[in-house]
RNA sequence: UGGGAUGUCGUCUAAUGGUAGGACAGCGGACUCUGGAUCCGUAUGUGAGGGUUCAACUCCUUCCAUCCCAGCCA
């Protein structure tokens, strides 16, 4: 039986149900599953969603679930990309303990089964090149025609075979392809290429090989020897079952494992492509694979995305076959859900306004008492100074309020909160007429942020000590492209053209409360009334540099919008 | 126009012949020293047409739409 106990109950889904039904049935005494990753790139929140679902279903179920990296191309894999993987899964809070495996480390088993199917006329060495073979391979709705050494004999294969292994042959002179059916109107079943010459090292096995197996091959192989029960794949792999299910038929493996296909995550705003990550990486339009605009989980760690967040998501969109585009907004749901519950709240003045107290003494400080975090009473408080010079957020003045303001303008009285309750007695300007300083008076009665008449006071706004304060960076984020869906562009158009000129903002001199000064890389605060932001590695001990993570929700924004003034 | 798949509120996802439900987004309200949080309320959906059945999202049938496949990539 799952065992729930510590998760939210959330829908089922098929794969589930095929499970249950598997276990039920006795068709699979314990679950294994597995996260096959290419090493050939980061990991993104696609590659959550199945890291999730495979180590889910493995820790809901009993089983366990391997870590395998699809290594089989040496040309386009990498240690760093090992690497970054290991550390985002760990990161994302799963362990594969003792499995970690890779596909080259089944390249002795995987030559050995060529071999075999050679000698049983199941496979054939063909000289074609790389051009005749996809002009033989016939289109979607012709056959294929056969290869000219599609009937050499074992004895001649074999040899082929053996020397395409030494090395006696140039890359792309010969391969190694599946005698099945050149006339299916599947054409992955046309005899498709399962060895390649590649004369490349390869980042675990060196130069020992020369020849190397495709995935297809590889792959179902690989979930055999592992004793997999259930592999969890996308959608596009659909039509490569039939391959993956006929290699498997041919060969004395172990075992017999289900692929399942399910949709792949696509986020609105932004893309889960590969390639794409990879040009916009190495185009420099982002600042590598952990910019904190990308979907990569180092870019969401970075931003300051928690795993736990990303977890909720991923449980919350759930799984299916249907293609789906799932809004952005639900993601930035769950890290404030998250960071609700966890991150103290602070003070930070993002676009800074003068305030001066005109009756307030010009050397007096005093220290208000601020909780630290409402929903979390363990959090404690902390004290804040204050004096006669404040800064203010320029977006809580406005000089010609619309209707329903709350916030601070001439003659009118907020709440600084935490602190005492002023009143705007003169709006100050430069000679272009903008706004340079407020005078304001405040109520000695009400210190603390109440009075002892009770009067109400709708607006509460934050607010630092100019004396006490200090400055710092701070990167805003918007999404990466203006489009919700970026794989439906207009034609003659590239994705590219679709990229947010204001995905990255980068304010410096805003004032942050003094307690800020002590902060640890990848913490995490809310900013009062503003967003969650996080302490990026950027930091220097005279810069600290802050991401927002996510705004928080703007009721009034969206009230101005209404209203036609946004 | 070959093959494989998929169509349920705006979005994601349940319901496997028996009251179409949940979440996010939206809208309305309450409350509030964050226009935050919280709480309450509320609208919107089975791609279309036929058929079987007391009863159809579910079974049959015709159609429509969308996605994937012609790498010696995975």
């Amino acid at each position: 039986m799952p065992d729930k106990k510590n998760e939210k109950n959330y829908p089922s889904n098929f794969i589930r149900t095929i499970i249950e039904n598997d276990l039920a049935s006795g068709k699979c005494k314990k679950v294994v599953t597995r996260f096959p990753p290419e090493p050939n790139g980061y990991l993104h929140i696609g590659h959550a969603k199945s890291i999730c679902l495979n180590f889910g279903l493995a820790r809901d179920y009993g089983g366990v679930c391997h870590l395998r990296f699809d290594d089989t191309n040496p040309t386009k894999e990498d240690v760093e990309y090992v690497e970054s993987i290991m550390e985002d899964v760990h990161w994302l809070g799963f362990d594969w303990q003792d499995k970690l495996f890779y596909a080259s480390d089944y390249f002795d088993q995987l030559y050995e089964y060529a071999e075999m199917l050679i000698k049983d006329g199941k496979a054939y060495v063909c000289d074609l090149s790389q051009e005749e073979i996809r002009a033989t391979r016939g289109t979607l709705t012709v056959p294929g025609t056969e290869s000219p050494y599609r009937n050499r004999s074992v004895e001649e294969n074999l040899d082929l075979f053996r020397r395409m292994k030494a090395g006696e042959f140039e890359e792309g002179s010969r391969c190694l392809r599946a005698k099945i059916d050149m006339a299916s109107p599947n054409v992955n079943m046309r005899d498709p290429v399962i060895y390649r010459i590649r004369k490349a090292e390869h980042h675990r096995t060196g130069n020992k090989w020369v020849i190397y197996p495709m995935y297809d091959y590889t792959h179902c192989i690989s979930d055999a020897i592992e004793g997999i029960t259930h592999s969890l794949c996308t959608l596009e792999f659909e039509d490569h079952r039939p391959l993956y299910d006929w290699f498997l038929d041919q060969l004395p493996v172990p075992c017999h494992p289900q692929q399942i296909e399910f949709a792949r995550l696509n986020l609105s705003y932004t893309v889960m492509s590969k390639r794409k990550l990879l040009e916009l990486v190495q185009s420099g339009t982002v600042r590598g694979w952990d910019d904190p605009r990308m979907p990569t989980l180092a870019g969401m760690r970075r931003r300051g995305f928690t795993p736990e967040a990303i977890r909720d998501f991923v449980d919350r969109i759930g799984v299916a076959k249907a293609d789906s585009l799932v809004d952005f907004e639900l993601l930035q749901f769950c890290v404030r859900e998250d960071l609700n519950k966890k991150a103290n709240r602070v003070m930070a003045v993002l676009h800074p306004l003068k305030v001066t107290i005109e009756n307030y003494p010009e050397d007096q400080v005093e220290e208000f008492e601020a909780i630290n975090n409402p929903e979390d009473e363990s959090a404690g408080i902390r004290m804040v100074p204050f004096c006669k010079y404040l800064y203010i957020e320029q977006d809580d003045f406005s000089e010609n309020p619309p209707k329903g303001w709350h916030r601070l303008s001439p003659g009118a009285e907020v709440r600084l909160k935490h602190a005492y309750y002023i009143t705007c007695k003169e709006v100050i300007k430069d000679e272009s007429g903008n706004v340079t300083e407020l005078i304001c008076t405040y109520d000695p009665s009400s210190r603390g942020g109440w009075t002892p008449d009770a009067r109400k006071v709708k607006g509460t706004i934050h607010w630092v000590s100019a004396r006490h304060s200090f400055d710092a960076e701070i990167r805003l984020y918007e999404n990466l492209f203006t489009i919700p869906n970026i794989n439906d562009i207009e034609e003659g158009k590239d994705y590219r053209d679709y990229l947010n000129p204001n995905s990255i903002k980068v304010l410096k001199n805003c004032k942050l409360e003094p307690s800020l000064k002590e902060v640890t890389i990848g913490e995490k605060f809310q900013f009062l009334r503003q967003g969650y932001f996080s302490v990026d590695y950027d930091s220097t001990a005279d810069n600290l540099v802050f991401n927002l993570i996510v705004t928080l929700k703007d009721s009034w924004t969206k009230q101005l919008k209404k209203m036609g003034y946004v």
